[in-house]
DNA sequence: AATTTACCATACACTTGTGTATTGTCAAAC
DNA sequence: GTTTGACAATACACAAGTGTATGGTAAATT
């Protein structure tokens, strides 16, 4: 009956609340209603105490949201690395598995694609998130023009295929955001690597 | 020294203001601030006169949004129906007119593209701008295929290239915002279009 | 010339958000 | 078994935003 929390257990039930339980709840704030949802007696709401609580975790409102900024720069960067060792041999599913990487599914991958999108609405006024995602971006369209040179060898077409592979897909976690749309474009995207784009090809 | 402003002339620095004045000056704060800087008394001091003004004009603050987001559809429905008559009678450059229509370059089209950005961004939360969000997406998603059709004469192709380059378009207003991004993408896409994608075609 | 109409200013009430200060409480350490 | 310290509740002050009521003014009508 008393869950008795040690430290390192992220059970997230337990009677007192820690810095992360915060920011957990601050990022479901975001995925589900965008950065102006993240407000303290929301959160506190959600936690199931009152904004007394926060101002012993955090100095204020700022702090929560730099926090929250630096977690999701530090994962994401995290994951880049682990794109970037190919996972196989074969230069084809080394490439698809980078596409089924960074497009959305569902659940987590969902809430991370509504995440996102509502951190470029706000590096358009803050040109700090705006440096923040530059770089990110700029690290995954890396990774997909390697992938594409591995596949394809042609230096300037990989580079260009992957400027355009790499916009749609972001342009996919907000012109498509309907129902099932997700998969489809995953194989929609496939079908155009196989079919038209690669036709004087040889894995190296 | 006294204009003596008539009706339908947009002076837009005249003594009085009209509603579209408002509208212009909800226009430019979204442009540069996004929608939540569209305050009446920001736009008070933008157009030098105090918030009295304002509620002559309109009902309420909705009431400014609602006309701001009714105006921007039916310019865009307008633009969309203006495009859907082919311009010359070569396919190719239909299709690279189109490009270059719905990409941004400067000045006004940069305003726009930051519009509906802001746009895209309210439509996260509010069903009813996602409606017309994903109805101006499908107008011109149709348009793409259209040109594209025309161009190589096959149906399933013209489709999925459709997609992915208006996903591109989409996804370039975002993630490369940077300066001197546009006309960069831009000549990719052309270069794309001409060199890899459309080998076995031949106009009808 | 008088009056209406369109537009603007001023002042107030209300709401919602942050931040701060003070006090309360439970569990662990001593 | 006290004491300490991590965490939470309560209450207040403050700022920024909308909306409303009411009065002022200049131009257009008549």
């Amino acid at each position: 009956m008393k869950p008795a929390r040690k430290p390192g257990k992220p059970v997230a039930e337990s009677s007192r609340l820690t810095r992360d339980d915060w920011l957990d709840a601050a990022f479901r704030a975001v995925v589900d209603g965008g950065f102006d949802k993240v407000r303290v007696l929301l959160l506190a709401d959600a936690l199931g105490v009152t904004r007394g609580s926060f101002y012993w975790h955090f100095a204020d409102h700022a702090e929560l949201l730099s926090a929250l900024l630096a977690r999701w720069h530090a994962r994401e960067v995290a994951a880049n690395q682990a794109l970037a060792t190919p996972r196989s041999t074969d230069p084809r599913a080394d490439l698809e598995h980078l596409l089924e990487s960074v497009l959305a599914h569902a659940g987590a991958d969902l809430e991370n694609m509504r995440f996102e999108l509502a951190l470029r609405g706000l590096g358009r006024r803050d040109p700090a998130v705006a440096r923040m995602l530059a770089e990110v971006d700029a690290q995954r369209m890396a990774l997909f023009t390697e992938k594409f040179l591995r596949y394809t060898g042609d230096e300037t077409k990989s580079t260009e295929l992957a400027v355009l592979f790499y916009l749609a897909i972001v342009g996919s976690y907000q012109a498509l955001s309907r129902p099932k749309n997700p998969p489809q474009i995953k194989e929609l995207m496939q079908g155009i690597i196989a079919r038209y784009l690669i036709e004087q090809q040889g894995p190296r």
